[in-house]
DNA sequence: CAATGATATATAGCGTGCTATATACATGCA
DNA sequence: TGCATGTATATAGCACGCTATATATCATTG
């Protein structure tokens, strides 16, 4: 019957991610960053000179919303983009001296995010914590798959409706 | 040193939360209705004719959200906005009958996205999940309490530096 | 009653993420 | 070689959420 937000998990964890971006936010504008190039620097930061092709194989993120990010990246002087050396259609990321000196700040930002948040959670509550959000995760990717090849099922086959 | 995304709070929630507002669009994208007014719904199949002002103070949402969500829900003929007998700068936000009548066929979708989400987890670690949630929540915005007031303050004494 | 300040809503402009589609280059096969 | 197909990136267009600001009305006070 009656449909409690605060206790819908879809709910509660939109908001959370909202404070959480919000957090990140306060915390790396200063550094000229927003939350949308995090992950991306985070994965030049440990492997520089990727196509934007494995930066889609890495993130969990679509093709098109990395593009627009490098995009942004790149007007904001955080990375380069240089031609491929053998294939003409891809690109190669660098990132530029200035976002390199950014890891540290910019890491520890993240890191102090994280504990702000889960600063009322003892150690192993915290781990527990993220490995039910890889399950949930999990759970999602599962249903989203099977969605997905459901609903290409039924255009084709309609004896699925009974 | 390393920075693990896996490992990192903040990613792990809003690859979760994106997840979770896929499965939501999938639901609920035949019913007409898209994720960001499924909050305002909600509000509004419990208590109609809410002003703006009321619904900002329900929902964890800032006033310019509501009121561009709002203006999309008119649109697609979900809402209707009656001037306040009262006030004459406010309105008073009444549901289609349209809307009233997707209130079980929406809420069924977002319970179904909730149940898979939550399947691998038994019903204590479920609660334990929002409990945990909800202490983030508190976490992250005393955080930003602090960090708000601490930014204001800097501007007008500058002993906190020291 | 007029001016001032507060309040309700709207708008501008941006970042992030998505789907769908266009474009340009690569590759393989007739 | 040339054409079809595939692949890498770009672009269009949208929803959602935010901050900052404009506008219109209310309420208060001189």
């Amino acid at each position: 019957m009656s449909f409690d937000k605060d206790q819908s998990a879809g709910y509660v964890v939109n908001h959370m991610a909202r404070l959480f971006a919000a957090a990140l936010t306060e915390r790396i504008k200063p550094l000229g960053l927003s939350t949308g190039q995090f992950p991306i620097l985070l994965q030049l930061w440990s492997e520089e000179g990727l196509t934007q092709k494995q930066l889609v194989e890495r993130l969990d993120l679509e093709q098109a919303t990395i593009a627009n990010t490098l995009t942004r990246m790149e007007r904001d002087g955080l990375i380069e983009r240089r031609p491929h050396p053998q294939d003409g259609r891809a690109q190669c990321i660098y990132l530029t001296v200035k976002a390199r000196a950014l890891e540290a700040p910019a890491t520890d930002a993240a890191r102090a995010v994280n504990e702000a948040a889960l600063a009322p959670l003892p150690p192993v509550a915290r781990k527990a914590f993220l490995r039910v959000m890889g399950q949930v995760i999990d759970a999602l990717q599962a249903d989203l798959k099977r969605k997905g090849m459901e609903d290409a099922e039924g255009s084709g086959r309609s004896d699925t409706a009974s």
